[in-house]
RNA sequence: GCCCAGGUAGCUCAGUUGGUAGAGCAGCGGACUGAAAAUCCGCGUGUCGGUGGUUCAAUUCCGCCCCUGGGCA
């Protein structure tokens, strides 16, 4: 029987390490499902399994993407299919690991099967100057009646859907449902529990790790680059490109940083507690599964 | 020691011509289908530094005291 092994978590809630404890043991490889972890440039901030650990366990889908690429849920979806079902021919059990709820939620039920949007329309309501809220009412209602008036990006979204294929975004996700790949597969998910306050205290050291180790000299080569392409959204990379823009002080961009990292980690929190409701909460400590 | 300016939410501050007060940030809760480390929504009682006085009523006016900045000595 077909077997696969999903660990998420917030970030600095120890996954990785107990990602790697648990391929040693069950004869795993480890899949990436963070979001950010999958640019190349960014090894420091987006706290990437080190070039050692990646030596001493098998790990797909980090740092596989060039950083002036965007990369999306659907690229992630179509990767990490491959590396299942290649986990699985080779006899090895997939351990996907991360801690990004979107790619999960898309992996465990599929994603919408819509076509590709064309790029010039998808740059034309990045760019749109009028009233995005407006324009989708009356282009399509329905989405718009679902949507909060400054929700730029997914009222973005909505648009460039409706704009590329004629039809409202929603017929899509009702009509055009893929498959999961996990379809009568025997999953085990497991969110690791850790107090906020202990992440808190741990993100905020090692983000001062991280611009020990280098972060700084990680950013100044992307310093130039889109802010929009996803990559620059990673935390700490605009705070640190501010700061080497002569925006802000280390001290204020440091400060900025830690708080963004604490926000996404009470995202993390209610997004599990909320969304995914069905996965088993391990307390870091005692994980010996 | 004297003079000046302040002491109001965890922080930075606004305000009340006397009727016990509100913003931003932080924090907390929530939403989430191709940018998701993103993008959004919601939540504001705190001896208004202390203490006396005036007043129907003081955080607001007056006295004294304490604390913090700055200036003069």
């Amino acid at each position: 029987m077909k077997h696969v092994l999903l660990i998420a978590g917030p970030t600095a809630s120890g996954k990785s390490a107990l990602a790697m404890h648990l391929a040693a043991r069950r004869n795993g490889v480890i899949i990436n499902a963070d979001a950010m972890q999958v640019y190349r440039e960014l090894r420091i901030l987006t706290a990437r399994p080190s070039i050692a650990d990646e030596r001493s366990a098998a790990h797909r889908l980090y740092g596989h993407v060039a950083g002036s690429e965007p990369y999306s849920v659907a690229q992630w979806l179509r990767d990490v299919e491959i590396e299942i079902r290649a986990a699985w021919e080779a006899g090895v059990l997939p351990i996907v690991v991360g801690g990004t709820g979107l790619y999960f939620k898309a992996l465990e039920q599929g994603l919408a099967d819509l076509p590709p949007i064309p790029d010039e329309i998808r740059q034309r309501w990045r760019e749109f100057p009028g009233d995005l809220a407006e324009e989708l009412r009356r282009r399509d209602p329905a989405s718009a009646a679902s949507l909060k008036q400054r929700d730029r990006q997914r009222l973005t979204r909505a648009l460039e859907v409706i704009d590329a294929t004629g039809k409202p975004l929603r017929h899509w996700q009702r009509v055009a449902q893929s498959q999961s790949v996990l379809a009568g597969v025997e999953t085990e998910k497991l969110f690791l529990s850790v107090s906020r306050e202990t992440l808190y205290g741990r993100a905020e050291a090692r983000f001062d790790r991280m611009l020990e180790s280098g972060a700084l000299e990680e950013v100044r080569p992307v310093t130039g680059y889109n802010p929009d392409l996803p990559m620059m959204r990673a935390i700490g990379v605009k705070e640190l490109r501010g700061y080497l823009l002569g925006e802000s002080s280390l001290v204020e961009a440091t400060e900025a940083a830690k708080i963004a990292t604490r926000h996404y980690i009470k995202r993390q929190l209610t997004w599990w507690r909320n969304q995914m409701p069905d996965w088993t909460a391990v307390d870091a400590a005692n994980s010996s599964t």
